[in-house]
DNA sequence: TAATTTTGCAAACTTATGTTTGCTTTTTAT
DNA sequence: ATAAAAAGCAAACATAAGTTTGCAAAATTA
């Protein structure tokens, strides 16, 4: 027991120096982390805020985990965390038939997406080519965040398997054929007896 | 000098198991990162991914940062990172008269975007609502990512801040008045003496 | 100012974890 | 089938890095 009593006798000159203090440490894990992709050491904290001891550094980042701005894993090795988590998915090149999708040999690059939005266990990128969808505001260009599923509800859209490669189509199956619904009043719908659905469309990625 | 010369021989095989395993680890590291915040250790893509030897697990790490799918920082400890970059952007709810956009009062959350789309030192994301911008594809309840800026270029799609808060419009200066356009065709413009700009809308997400 | 509490620090301690080694097994070439 | 090369593995090794300690300095209280 260190404390004497439970209410704290709270001096606001350390309040704010202790504030102070957490807003450079977090700042610079921020921005450490955006440069390398994971945390650095308390060590390493130490030597770019100034710090004098790996004890102060450690302190401060147990107070910002109780402010909630970080997570840590103890016991474990730069396994500080900022609460923006994100998922990496795998932009998708050139589709051919009879090829695994997630093969990493198809994978054009990666991209961080925020979890908060595209959660789900296998996603993937793909780039909207033409402008079969443009009713419902995909443009071509436009990438698409796709879940890897390979069966579709009425009315999804969906990425689907034809001939010359991945299409983004809406869905319908109807009378035991298949309807991919070009979103463009000026194209037709593409029937089939079966089609391979590699996915739904759950999201959107424009640059402009 | 372990090859005997420099035309390997390449077992067809082999690379096939090869590939194989380091996609598995791959896609281990992949979900651990999402999940946790944080790279794994060796021995934890080992039991994870049934390798024997925590030797193993480290030669395929390697042989996937070979293959730019990784990338690691030597000596240090869970230090391998994702390729994929990202930067933390906070989506502002409701812009009000006056009110500093970039105070932290007004943001709803941080998201992590792709850094490789999304580069810029002041971006922030907005609510679309409204149909306004729907003829390039911009619907009600899409994000858009702005970068903050208080100037445009005649054909811009900016932000601006209107009577009742911020508005997404495109934007165009004739004859000292400010011009700013609904892509919507059942619209009319907004003309303007004078008006303040947010930023520049540099990207779009939407969540399906 | 003296007593008490809190904070700061350097160094020690501990251990999680990347890396190497040398032997064994498997694969490939002759 | 035999030799040679490559790959796999368990254990040893090395060390980066989290955590604790105990004293010194500063701040707070009386």
């Amino acid at each position: 027991m260190t404390e004497k009593n439970n209410n704290k006798p709270i001096s606001q000159k350390k309040v704010q120096r202790r504030l102070n203090e957490e807003n450079i440490v977090f700042n610079f894990i921020n921005k450490y982390v955006s440069e390398n992709g994971f945390a650095p050491s308390v060590r390493e904290i130490c030597k770019s805020c100034n710090l004098k001891s790996t004890a102060t550094a450690f302190n401060v980042v147990n107070r910002l985990c109780e402010r909630g701005l970080l997570s840590k894993s103890e016991l474990k090795r730069r396994a500080i965390s900022l609460p923006a988590k994100s998922v990496s998915v795998p932009l998708i090149g050139t589709v051919a038939a009879g090829q695994p999708i997630f093969a990493t040999e198809n994978y054009e690059g990666f991209y961080s997406l925020p979890e908060s939005f595209f959660s789900g266990e296998d996603l993937f990128m793909l780039n909207v080519q033409g402008t079969s969808m443009i009713n419902i505001g995909m443009l071509d260009g436009d990438k698409v965040v796709v879940k890897r599923q390979d069966t579709a509800d009425n009315g999804d859209i969906v990425v689907a398997l034809a001939d010359d490669g991945a299409t983004v189509k809406r869905f319908y199956k109807r009378d035991n054929k298949i309807i991919l619904h070009p979103e463009n009043d000026n194209m037709d719908d593409f029937v089939f007896d079966d089609i391979i659905i590699l996915g739904k469309v759950v999201g959107l990625i424009r640059n402009i």
